[in-house]
DNA sequence: ACCTGAACACCGTTCAAGT
DNA sequence: ACCTGAACACCGTTCAAGT
């Protein structure tokens, strides 16, 4: 039986998740699956294309939008229900943000976060708004995930998680009501 | 004359606004000082503490707060300020948010951030207030240039900056809006 | 005090050659 | 179709040895 795609992004994610993005090379993946690194480019194109694949597989995790409650709650429940994933894979938030930049990605949250902000400020400004929720979210955990990564390294104490995640909802909170108190501006 | 530290950071700020983070190595800023790649370890401990370095340049770029006008505009005037100074250096927004997670800068913006939203709501909140705005910052600009980035390698297409400068705005004062929402809440 | 030379253990990527 | 072997052009870091 022969390697495939999946087998190839599975073993990524799973140095990713045992060994961070420091140690997620190459010829590491090619470790795991018992090959040489150069065949590795038989089923991937690069290791850029290979990233973009493992950020899809997390961001496949992330629960859909909850249409049934108010647009306050469902937005700040899915930046919780992203979070949530993000910490769930060690690193993920920085690449993560690398990869939706880097265009290579599949999955775009942005489709299922606009609507939420309805159509009263137009399309333009859904996607403005969905995008500073996505742009906070990734930055707090980027920062929550490399504080944790240099604290196991020593290099400074770790912060009380119960802190980090009270900052984080003070922080989503915040930017949800200021996002939604704008539209309400845009549509009197 | 001999080299000091202070040329080993220009250098490397020069390569960085140059030729962006990927080309950042020991051995290039090196070349650009005529020495062999081991004579750095004498200026400096290694990359890391070098790219700490680098950031704290960078922040103090960034205009001081103005504590003579009203707390939402001097939040949203030091948030457009400090995306300048990024947007001024390549790949600068990467940079810095990992190298203020590795506890390895100087400088800390939170301290003069955190006073602008008053002791109202306790200084914990404070900078849980201050935290939030970075990240957005940081996450939002670390967005535009990775696009950037990609776009040059002919990935994908640039955006109009003139939107992008508006998207960041938007997400700006609608955060900076319900954080001081926020605190006025817990005041009363 | 400050730098070179040379090494060590790594990278991503390519590609002829094998099966 | 799928993989190996071997190479190419790189990395960060260390450290004896030079001046």
């Amino acid at each position: 039986m022969s390697l495939h795609r999946d087998d190839v992004i599975d073993a990524a994610v799973q140095i990713l998740d045992d060994y961070g993005l420091g140690d997620l090379s190459m010829r590491r993946v090619a470790d795991v699956l018992e090959v040489k690194a150069g065949a590795l480019y038989w089923h991937v194109a690069n290791k850029q294309t290979l990233l973009a694949a493992v950020a899809d597989r997390i961001l496949g995790e992330v629960p859909a939008v909850d249409p049934a409650v108010d647009p306050g709650s469902a937005l700040s429940a899915w930046a919780h229900g992203l979070r949530g994933v993000l910490l769930a894979h060690r690193d993920s938030a920085d690449l993560v943000a690398t990869a939706l930049a880097s265009g290579l990605c599949r999955a775009d949250p942005l489709v299922r976060l606009a609507p939420v902000f309805g159509g009263a400020a137009g399309a333009k400004v859904a996607r403005w708004s969905s995008g500073a929720l996505l742009d906070l979210v990734l930055g707090a955990v980027a920062r929550e995930q490399n504080a944790l990564l240099f604290a196991q390294l020593g290099k400074s104490v770790a912060a009380d998680s119960g802190d980090q995640a009270r900052a984080f909802s003070h922080g989503v909170e915040a930017l949800v009501r200021g996002l939604l108190a704008a539209d309400l501006d845009v549509k009197e």
